[in-house]
DNA sequence: CTCTAACATGAACATGAACTCCGGTTCCGA
DNA sequence: TCGGAACCGGAGTTCATGTTCATGTTAGAG
């Protein structure tokens, strides 16, 4: 669904990804509520050449969502690089909702009512959780993190401090009431 | 906004209670996205009727929200009564929780982007705030409550808990996981 | 340089859902 | 019983947005 990469001609590669840059900024800002017009108008092309390249709007959120979950799985990775079990956990915890709070399309994908059908990016998707699942697994056997804490755990969390991130920083004290209810006897 | 009760002829009167019952059954179940002509027909009414009656959907939502909170500051009410403070806090915040399970269109208001602008129910939602404060402030006192513990935190932890209210209860383990971390010393 | 398949364009179209409007109906006081 | 003010119904209007397609434009192989 992202791409036939190769093979397209000059002008279509780079219209193609004008859109993607146009369309990862303003779906950032404003999530699902930006139009295609508007898209378009930014990128400096017309409406057409959107869906030249993708399907509908669907498919272009698509690959945006699929772009944030590879930056996201980047981010995973380097938390994992982290000796210390604890450090690699809040890496990942901050790294992630960092970036949730710069993108809001990224949440809205994550929040919203039709999360499941987002299985479009299921690639992407399962090498993220495979990560985090080693991270938490890490973090559990060490004892920083309570005995019964699980990578679904992880998601609640982190959908619970999503659905915090309206205004100011208040996800960051959220975070910290909740770090203390799954710490584990270690510290 | 919500009702001039009295001097409604009696059909208008029945027909208004046959709205808002219909309203409020539809919208618990799928929010905001249920249509006007939907609500009408299961009302046994025209759409005519409907608009006799509210200015236009977000005065009928508004009522319906409205509705709930004068429901949810009662059940704030009752959990006041309790002794012990921290089952007043847990019971203040289960039955907030266990009525946002069962009403989409509340969620949706709490949730949504535009919660601000919800000020139109303004009266029901101080109440409730109130109570809710004195309740929080029991339990800290108490010394059930970690002693930082603020009315806002209440907000963010129930904001938390209704964005995992997807399908089955995960919402309840979450609630768990909280709860260790926002305890005070006293058990 | 030429020719054509690939590409771009944006006005026009399709869709869907909120809301209006006026002819017809009903309540209720006298 | 009767008059008329209040009320109802629901087809039609309006508006906002995603999507198409006929026409014009280029990249790039030969």
């Amino acid at each position: 669904m992202t791409a036939p990469e190769r093979s397209l001609r000059a002008d279509a590669r780079r219209n193609r990804e004008a859109v993607l840059d146009a369309a990862a900024e303003l779906f950032a800002q404003r999530g699902d509520a930006v139009q295609m017009d508007e898209i378009a108008e930014r990128a400096g092309l017309g409406v057409g050449t959107l869906y030249r390249h993708f399907a509908d709007k669907r498919a272009l959120l698509a690959a945006i969502i699929g772009r944030r979950f590879e930056a996201i799985t980047d981010l995973a990775r380097a938390a994992d690089e982290a000796q210390d079990p604890w450090v690699a956990f809040e890496t990942l915890l901050y790294g992630y909702l960092e970036s949730a709070e710069a993108d809001a399309a990224f949440r809205f994908a994550l929040l919203g009512p039709e999360e499941p059908s987002w299985n479009d990016i299921a690639a992407e998707k399962t090498d993220f959780s495979e990560i985090t699942e080693r991270i938490v697994r890490r973090a559990v056997d060490a004892g920083r993190l309570r005995e019964d804490f699980r990578a679904d755990d992880f998601v609640l969390i982190t959908r619970g401090a999503m659905a915090n991130m309206t205004g100011a920083g208040a996800w960051r004290r959220y975070v910290t009431l909740v770090l203390e209810g799954i710490r584990g006897p270690e510290r």
